[in-house]
DNA sequence: CAAACGTGGAG
DNA sequence: TCTCCAAGTTT
């Protein structure tokens, strides 16, 4: 009893000037507070017991995947979640097991597959590194941070991944899941974007040297089933004693964010052209939205309802007062769907009539998938 | 550098 | 129903 009531009285002379001055300081300096060097181990011990099971990965500790499957599996994980991937991790592995196979896929085979997996700018990346990578460094991936940030596809976060994951590189690994825990760690005030660099600085500071690839999966793991957006498990965090936003009573405060804006609403057009029990599919251009899916026609985007602006060919169209909403990521769509039955040929179109009872395997993104799925069971 | 770029799950 | 947001990159 005598040494603890020692101790508490030197406690209490001792730190809470140190204390008054930290959290002062703390208040406007740029540079956050630093976080403890407990963080990584503690992680690392949680990570040998906790880790989730991945197709694309390897057991903790253990010797690096393949680097295909991990820079597959990273690819796809941008801004998609891991049951979303999971699928399509398969089905591409099956499929193309290897660069080379990926390689030499035909590009409407690999947009197809990539149908309904979202920001298809990743799949013509995709492949376009893969050929990269066959073409010009020999079938296999640059193990640098930097050879891999020179390729298609392959940013800051997906440069750090693949070195500490696949190559064992030190190497600092920020996504919205190291931004979300590191932020809760030293409950940052600078909301984000804004925070980015100062979120680095602190993912930096708590990446150890040894076990960097364990150490990403395990900041990424614990932010997907622990340290989630809402409602945090802060029982169940083996960080919860170095965490200054857990220490607040609200964690889920944290990361702070600037406001957003509203999303636009726009309206538009779904041609759907039959003949023969087939429809008109066409290509979009590589650029811009849902670029280079196979589609159903459609004409202008736009704030007022474009009628039948925009049709593939001249016909006797006919508004069937059907519609499909959707929301993209920066507007929502209201596509009115029209009509139109022809016997005999079209004329010149650079589509392809494409078997209606088959159409669930033309590769449609979502937008047009709900368009043929209203379209299919219509009398025109 | 801000804006463009999908989709589905959770609350 | 509606808002938020997720293993980001490119221009």
């Amino acid at each position: 009893m005598a040494i603890t009531a020692l101790a508490r009285f030197r406690f209490s002379r001792i730190s809470i000037p140190a204390l008054r001055h930290r959290v002062h300081s703390c208040h406007r300096r740029r540079v956050p507070a630093k976080l403890p060097s407990t963080i990584a181990p503690s992680l690392l011990a949680w990570y040998d017991r906790h880790a989730r099971d991945l197709p694309w990965r390897s057991p903790p500790g253990n010797a690096p995947g393949d680097a295909y499957r991990v820079w597959l599996s990273e690819v796809m994980l941008q801004q998609t979640q891991v049951a979303t991937v999971k699928p399509y991790f398969d089905a591409f592995t099956r499929r193309w097991p290897d660069f080379a196979a990926l390689a030499g896929a035909q590009d409407a085979d690999v947009m197809a597959a990539w149908a309904g997996l979202g920001y298809y700018a990743r799949a013509r990346n995709m492949l376009a590194c893969a050929r990269a990578v066959v073409w010009e460094h020999g079938g296999k991936l640059p193990d640098s941070e930097a050879g891999l940030r020179a390729l298609p596809g392959i940013g800051d976060y997906t440069a750090a991944a693949i070195a500490a994951i696949a190559f064992e590189r030190r190497a600092v690994v920020v996504d919205a899941n190291v931004e979300r825990v590191v932020a809760r760690l030293a409950a940052l005030q600078t909301p984000l974007p804004r925070g980015k660099a100062e979120v680095r600085a602190l993912a930096d500071q708590v990446t150890p040297d040894a076990r960097a690839g364990d150490f990403a999966q395990a900041m990424m793991d614990l932010g997907a089933t622990i340290c989630i957006a809402r409602r945090p498990q802060c029982m169940l965090c083996p960080l919860s004693a170095d965490c200054r936003a857990c220490a607040t009573g609200e964690p889920e405060a944290y990361p702070r964010r600037e406001a957003k804006k509203a999303r636009p609403h726009r309206h538009g057009t779904i041609f759907w052209l039959e003949r023969a029990g087939k429809v008109l599919l066409v290509r979009r251009p590589d650029k811009g939205m849902l670029g280079g899916m196979r589609a159903l026609p459609t004409g202008p985007w736009q704030a007022v309802p474009p009628g039948l602006d925009g049709a593939p060919v001249e016909g006797d169209w006919a508004m069937t007062g059907k519609s499909v909403q959707h929301g993209f990521t920066h507007f929502t769509l209201d596509a009115a769907l029209a009509a139109c039955s022809v016997t005999g040929h079209i004329g010149d179109n650079s589509g392809e009539w494409w078997d209606i009872d088959d159409i669930e395997s033309a590769g449609l993104p979502t937008l047009f998938a709900k368009a043929a799925r209203i379209m299919r069971s219509y009398e025109c």
